[in-house]
DNA sequence: CTAATTTAGTGTAACGTTTTACCAAATCGA
DNA sequence: TCGATTTGGTAAAACGTTACACTAAATTAG
């Protein structure tokens, strides 16, 4: 067995040019006995033929790979995402290239320049920075950019689609259910504020807050810098744990907590623990994202979903769509609806 | 802005023929005065020029990629893994790319071929079969594969290397656990059994149980035939709640429960509590992998850690040494040692 | 029977890069 | 000064494939 198969080989083991093997293989087989389709068929199959995509990509130009950029592969929620990215780029032809890039600016770069010399032109994109400025030069030269979590921007200069849940009207949802249980004192629990998901998660709260006619105190709110590391996507859960037990060491603390997301919500049930409180009977706690977990600790949590596998293959299909010539208007962005989940992790605020 | 930017761009720009070009990106610029490399450097920034790997690919005949084939990311510990992996091989220059396999062989195969025709030459696989023959064409053609999670089996023919923990060894530490604790009905909880790591851990625990006079009783094992579907990989939680609940509703029911991994453990939570029974009062539980959230569950998990970072760092070390021509001695098989965290799900069983 | 059309292929240039062999000019050493 | 050596480049073939232009032979239509 050679260590190398090439269209040559296979083109002399059936005894045709190898230009007609190529037609075989491309869809221009009509003007073929199928006697010669038989022998080349045959002649791939015993020699283990596999086309040569570098050879491919460098003749047309472009390679069958998107690429995934996301926060962190160890966070559920993008392990989760990922999969379903996968799932459904294979059944469109693709490879998925990814990229684990905490939120860096430098990396995504980095990232995006690395799979363009792989002739990635597609990127799914989701650190729901505010800026997709270091993408520019990229996307100037062709790059198609679907970003999740977060709709386009008006400094995406029209060039980037993007899918999602309207991270408002989840923050509006998770609050006004606290709200519609007696909470007057609700804690907003966050990571790092500064994406955009992320600040129209902390709107949408506010906003519930003023339609109960609840001033909203900035003593009920904890978010930290960004640190060198990350914005809290690899210790969501540590993070979640500080800041609540930060938040129930105030003067005034909250009887109920909105987390950014479900592994926030998950640290606030070990620092409540901590502060030797019991959930939901002593404070009340919901979540974001409802990934696999949120059904079976204890107490289950009260969380808004997001259809993952919705979002994802929304966002392959738009992306693929775009790279096949299918998809040519403008900027496009899917809003999906987010879903209150109501399980065990909230109840009326303590006396 | 030009679509694309090659190598001739470059020369043209920096006055130089595309060879000089190509010699100070490959690391032969020795004989090259200053100011020719100052003038190329400066052209490549300008025109913001990124090497069409393709093309390397086809004149070298191999990729900066490698491969991990893993069941699926969406489980936490997978999840953890694969990040892992992308660290350490970016640190050595090489992108990953991720398939999930739900460990069926074909899909496998699938898998391995079409990274092949990328250039992957080398590979990470952890899926824990037995028989890695679908691999045996590509093998012989120069595929590197290093498996984790199992040792390397005779059946591997001597051509893969292989970085995991003693399986037979955790499933002791588990099961001595328990015992120590007095426990004598111990359950065994899984999903489908046929992997290599999952039969090692079942005899561990077997091992444990003679050692202590015990006689390992059929009742008290519980496993599934692998579904069309997976070997439960992305369903743990659902599988382990349903053989907890089928194992506490036979006739002489365990006090504590050895789970396959935690999230198998998890579900064990989950099914002791749809069956009115309290964790680890009523009964207790042990986990394997010490993954994301072991300590924030209510109670905290007690499991046997595997060293995720080392092995992945591990495996992706040995794989590019073989890759890369340093390193040729016959197949390589390291073991680390898995450790017993002791947390919250276990005590003594009830009267 | 002859001209027009169709069939079933084939030859070849090009994609962007690497790497080897080569060479003119400059420098060094005797 | 002249021959030997070194310097600082360059030209060109090759990697495996795609797709377009082309062609000989067979078939069809008048």
């Amino acid at each position: 067995m050679s260590d190398k198969v090439t269209i040559t080989d296979v083109a002399r083991k059936a005894g045709v040019s190898l230009s007609t093997v190529s037609n075989l293989l491309n869809g221009r087989s009509k003007r073929m006995r199928p006697s010669t389709e038989q022998r080349i068929l045959e002649a791939i199959e015993e020699l283990g033929y596999t086309p040569n995509q570098a050879a491919r990509q460098l003749k047309t130009g472009q390679s069958a790979i998107i690429g995934l950029i996301v926060p962190s592969v160890a966070n559920p929620f993008y392990g989760i995402f990922a999969r379903h990215v996968e799932s459904a780029a294979l059944k469109l032809g693709y490879q998925v290239l990814l990229g684990n890039s905490d939120r860096d600016p430098e990396r995504e770069f980095k990232y995006a320049e690395e799979l363009w010399g792989y002739g990635v032109r597609g990127l799914i994109f989701g650190s729901s920075l505010f800026q997709l400025s270091h993408f520019d030069n990229l996307i100037s030269r062709g790059l198609h950019v679907v970003a999740f979590e977060r709709p386009t921007q008006e400094a995406d200069g029209n060039r980037v689609d993007s899918v999602g849940i309207d991270n408002y009207l989840a923050a509006r949802l998770a609050t006004k259910h606290l709200l519609s249980l007696g909470h007057k004192r609700i804690g907003f629990l966050s990571g790092p504020i500064q994406t955009v998901s992320r600040l129209d998660r902390l709107s949408g709260y506010q906003s519930a807050l003023r339609d109960a006619d609840i001033q909203s105190d900035p003593e009920l709110i904890w978010d930290v810098s960004p640190s060198e590391n990350s914005y809290g996507d690899a210790d969501a859960v540590d993070l979640g744990r500080q800041g609540t037990q930060e938040l129930l060491s105030r003067l005034n603390p909250p009887t109920a907590i909105f987390a950014i997301n479900d592994m926030f919500a998950f640290g606030a049930y070990a620092g409540a623990k901590d502060m030797g409180l019991r959930i939901p009977t002593d404070l009340s706690v919901v979540g974001v994202d409802d990934i696999t977990l949120t059904e079976i600790v204890q107490p289950s949590l009260t969380t808004v979903r997001q259809p993952i596998e919705k979002i994802a293959t929304m966002a392959v299909n738009r992306l693929v769509a775009r790279l096949e010539g299918k998809f040519d208007e403008e900027q496009d962005h899917q809003i999906l609806p987010p879903q209150l989940i109501v399980r065990s992790s909230t109840t009326q605020p303590p006396k």
